[in-house]
DNA sequence: CATGAATGAGTCTTCATTCAT
DNA sequence: TATGAATGAAGACTCATTCAT
């Protein structure tokens, strides 16, 4: 929120930054539309017209805000993979830790409720979200659950749409932190949420152990 | 929507219903903000001011809408647990085929994902859902999983949170038909969705088998 | 306010007075523009399309209700004028106490107060008013006045402005009563005014002894 | 209204004066409904938004107008009774002339009418008024005439409700002018109604004329 | 005569964007 | 670069009046 700087020409170069800052903080409160360009220029310290010296639009800011914030998550997400070696359980659990930790927990929650309100109304801000962000966060959990079949420690299982039953909790897990989530009387433990949904993924996940053969028991986790 | 009809007073006693359904059409197709009145009037093929003299504003007619096609769908998945009695497994595939049948393939689908988006700009909306939509639904879910873990069917799980993971992936199927479903390449099989999604859940639920070996008691949760 | 009859037919022609008394009501209440068409006919026992039978429009109803309930009033004061036969001061005190009577005290009285309000917006609404009423309301007090000056009760005064002066006080009260009135802690204790008003004005028109001369002071009051 | 200036900035300065001049105008001509908010931009020699970077609304406005307009001639008043030296009668005279040059004579003077006409449909501008103004112009009115009494000017008199009877001639003359007064054949001479007004009031608040000789003390109020 | 459903022009207010300074 | 005043199109809601029944 537009830290105070003493200097002049150093706040000059954080203007872009500090706006989309103010930029995704209002996004996640209120949405893409019902955002106004003078609360964002408010909320970063400058006057209405400034933060269109940087952006060219509304839209603009928000793919900015998409691209500096949101896509090195995931990045983030495809390094860890890479260099990952444990059983697939491990992976997962902590693909989705990381990913609630780093998007879950901040205002970037807030861009899947908004992409979701919005796509409709702004078919540009859609493409590029589902480009940029959608495919490559589906890519990113089918390789985690591809990892996980290969290896055996997952059944096998129709991946293509695994990914997106392994994805839906989380997302909407962000998704009520910032709509309905407001109504409940308590809010949510979201500790207690993620270890419900990883305890429940994983355990339907996870091969079963062939019973009716004691022999094949050994088999496994080859 | 608005089928051409002799007389006039046999059209206006329809006039309610073809409102709501025409407003049911463009909520979820664009949202409720930017949903016009006009054009919902024009949709149920009356002028500006009629659905007026039916509704005192967008949101009663939102309300409406609610009340006379999403919560009969929740009424009916109430009808249905009390008059059951297989497996707790049969049941929950029961009730999620249904609310999709009922709800996720048809206009209803829109209204998650509109509440969802605009819950923060009209709390009052927001609240109403709440109260009548979402608690219901919780609860439902919520029984349905404790039928299963009392019959022994189910692990025993935090049912309050296993609920809610339980219902995520299926209002994300439906929130991502309305909007950013659009954008993929080729559109989702909803059949082989849903199936992946009861697979998941029924697996992760379903009490470790419990073989005629009582030895193997010790044995799960490994 | 439609008392309801048994008969069918007799309400039938009691219906235009109905509507005239139902309309009274509310242009007092609220006055003109902000009348509803379909309150005035709610009011009256009707629905929407009836008062158009018997007028034709809202203007026709103001102007209706003038005709049959407060120019009889004046004619009244016109009456009472011509067969007075006492001092200035009685008449002046006798016409002003049945004015507030006839009319201050009833719904009538937020007649001035619509027609103040909306002259600007309705000119033909005012210059009936103006023409049927204020001119006779003002020919009627102008002649009070003169009967008091020529018969030595009053001072020579100058009648057509004075006519003005005796009257604003009456009609202030009056519109008082139906707007910033209602703002007052404790609401206007009507006889009191109606005594200050006629005491202020008695003892301003009234004829001084002239005292120059002590012998005057056995002449007035004759 | 909306002089032509040649630069932009200078402009900006007056433009919450320009238009609460333009909307006082529009204000005493039509009254708060009527006028229409695209009316004031236009006369003020803007466009349709501007109005709104100044002023929340069209009721704002309206509190402005009289809070840059009228009150001050209340405060006038008040500085001028707390400076005043001569008679009861010399006092009210020369309240009531400057009231009326100040107020009368101007576009000020479609306020009362305003207010009248819309409290019913305008709770919370009716309060505003009524605090802010009308309570205290009473007190002011209240003092002159206490003044006048306590001074043995004025005879005794009820002075809650004298202040009403005093007032009132001059608000309505204020209020004829901007309502059915356009519909006069002769505009109103303002100066002889004023004349006419003072005259009477006064001879009727002025004590009954006290002879050198005191055993007339016995005699008035016969 | 009466009904009451429907019409549709009219008005306040919002806000992304521009551009003179 | 930055400012911030101004633009003006867009949309919810009202209500007098009409007219098919």
């Amino acid at each position: 929120m537009a830290t105070v700087v003493k200097g002049w020409t150093r706040r000059k170069e954080a203007r872009p930054a500090e706006i989309l800052e103010a930029a995704l903080a209002l996004f996640a409160e209120k949405g893409f539309t019902a955002t106004k360009m003078e609360d964002i220029a408010k909320r970063a310290g400058v006057t209405t017209g400034t933060p269109y010296r940087y952006f060219a639009n509304k839209e603009e800011i928000f793919k900015a805000v998409v691209r500096e914030s949101l896509i090195p998550q995931i990045s983030f997400g495809e390094e860890m993979l890479s260099q990952f070696h444990g059983s697939g359980q491990a992976l997962l659990e902590e693909v989705l830790r990381s990913w609630w930790q780093g998007v879950g927990e901040t205002n970037l929650s807030g861009l899947p409720k908004l992409i979701i309100a919005e796509a409709g109304n702004f078919p540009d801000l859609a493409k590029f979200y589902y480009e940029e962000v959608i495919e490559r966060g589906v890519r990113l959990i089918g390789r985690v659950i591809t990892y996980g079949v290969e290896r055996g420690d997952f059944r096998p299982v129709d991946v293509d749409y695994t990914v997106r039953v392994v994805m839906a909790p989380v997302i909407m897990g962000m998704i009520w932190k910032h709509s309905l989530g407001v109504c409940e009387r308590e809010p949510i433990d979201t500790e207690r949420y993620l270890k419900t949904v990883i305890e429940l993924l994983l355990s339907g996940l996870t091969q079963p152990q062939q019973p009716a053969n004691p022999a094949s028991l050994e088999i496994p986790h080859a």
